[in-house]
RNA sequence: GGUGGGGUACUCAAGUGGCCAACGAGAUCAGACUGUAAAUCUGACGGAGCAAUCCUUCGAAGGUUCGAAUCCUUCCCCCACCA
């Protein structure tokens, strides 16, 4: 099989292609080509959603051609009314580049920067920002008519409710910024999200026009969960790749939490694992589902390529001591205090002796409750566990000798969150 | 500018003087069952509180009333049609 028909093989089968041009495949065989996606800086870090175009930037790699991650420092600025019902609020300047170049460093991470197709970034502020109003009027903006642009779904949609000169401007940016790079780097293939086509092929449109060229683009499906819920959601929100907003070992629980029903889907998205490896790991989840083996690959793979072998050598071992069957009494003070920076973690004073810590103060103290109101409620329904022992509120004390090893106490909320404190001596 | 409709808790959505912290649904959380899965059933679900009870909310501000999400006044915002 040539390689170009195996990479496109390769993607449809992980279903990482959503929409493509046509003739992208005969593109794809005139040699190594340069393909860019954008990402803009709305927040301070990408979550796993964003995740699936980056690794279909990381497959276009791995089969030879040049990737190009852009940070759309320029058009963050802006903002995209694509897949958005309502106009968004302005971010303030310093925000957006601060974002942007938190993301920047994120996507570095997934791309090799050396060799003959070497990765590189860019940031459309670099050529959006000295860009004169009437220049860009009179080359991109001549070349779209109002009646293609409000043909397009992002505005179509938003005529009811309205949307701003500005929002509505954006589709100019992004094609801006691709016959930018097209003229630049030689960029012909553009990878987004699938909200994102009206968008990109607006690009093609431009780069038609003006080069004369020929350009593709590709768009990502959008992961769906097998509940219906929202992908990469989890009971604390977004699931982010900065650690300080999702702490590894919550990222790690995300991934093994996954429905058996979503779990080879993920694995062909979000892993480099290749056929006959999904296929034994979807053999292994149809007869012994309750082992898990293929969450935990996902969980193990992604976790790696985010935070990195150490890192998930310690959220496994965590998640083995939470998980497992052991006796938390039997925990060492170190493995505790590697724990306290990846579960909720909080000090608290009380005094040594019989009359202990009150178990409501454990759960609100670690955040696995808003309030002692609230904390009581969960302790009368059964739902929090102290050192491995189901609490109620008649008996919630726990006294000094029960504690586990150098002062600390390990709390559980429901069947699966887990706050640890240490009692400081008094 | 005119006319009509509308703004209720995380979301949708009832409620048109007291029985309203506000029907119902979804989301969320907990329990049972399980496999750290799903489905199902049960419970919780404005805030503070071990409880009594207190505090804040129905676009905003005033007013009427013993009493207002509900009535009146002004203002703000959204939608539809007309100009």
């Amino acid at each position: 099989m040539p390689q170009e028909t195996a990479l496109l093989d390769e993607l449809a089968w992980r279903d990482l292609v959503f929409q493509s041009t046509e003739g992208l495949a005969a593109h794809l065989a005139t040699g190594p080509i340069t393909a860019y996606c954008g990402f803009d800086p709305t927040a301070p870090s990408l979550h796993v959603g964003n995740l699936v175009p980056v690794m279909a930037l990381m497959h276009l790699q791995r089969a030879g051609h040049r990737p190009i991650a852009l940070v759309g420092g320029g058009t963050g600025m802006i903002g995209d009314p694509s897949g958005k019902k309502s106009e968004r609020s302005l971010q303030s300047l310093d925000v957006i580049e601060e974002n942007a170049r938190l993301i920047g460093a994120q996507l570095e991470r997934f791309l090799d920067f050396s060799g003959p197709h070497a990765a590189r970034m860019a940031n459309n502020a670099d050529w959006l920002g000295p860009l004169g109003l009437l220049d860009f009027l009179r080359t991109t903006g001549k070349h779209f008519t109002v009646n293609y642009m409000l043909a397009k779904d992002s505005v179509k949609s938003r005529l009811d409710d309205g949307i701003s000169y500005t929002e509505f401007t954006y589709m100019l940016l992004q094609a801006h910024d691709y016959a930018e790079l097209h003229g630049r780097l030689g960029v012909t293939l553009q990878i987004g999200g699938s909200d994102q086509w009206g968008n990109m092929t607006a690009g093609l449109e431009l780069i038609r026009r003006t080069a004369g060229a020929e350009a593709h683009v590709m768009t990502c499906p959008l992961v769906t969960t097998a509940s219906g819920q929202k992908f990469g959601k989890s009971e604390a929100g977004a699931v982010y790749l900065d650690a300080a907003r999702t702490t590894p070992y919550r990222f790690y629980q995300f991934w093994l939490g996954a429905d058996d029903r979503d779990v080879t889907r993920w694995l062909r998205y979000f892993t480099l694992l290749t056929r006959e490896e999904v296929t034994s790991l979807d053999d292994a989840t149809a007869a012994r589902p309750e082992q898990r083996e293929a969450q935990r690959t996902l969980a193990a793979d992604v976790t790696a390529r985010v935070h990195g072998a150490d890192v998930l050598r310690t959220v496994e071992d965590i998640s083995q001591v939470l998980f497992g069957k052991g006796d938390p009494r039997d925990l060492t003070a170190a493995t505790l205090r590697a724990m306290a920076g990846e579960v909720p973690f909080a000090e608290i004073d009380a005094p040594s002796g019989p009359e202990g810590v009150d178990a409501l103060d454990l759960v609100v103290h670690t955040g696995l409750a808003r309030s002692r109101g609230d904390a009581k409620r969960l302790v009368e329904q059964g739902g929090v566990s102290v050192n491995g022992q189901k609490i109620a509120m008649a008996d919630r004390m726990v006294a000094s000798e029960g504690w586990l090893a150098d002062r600390h106490l390990l709390v559980k909320k429901g069947s699966r969150d887990w706050g640890l404190v240490r009692v400081r001596s008094l």
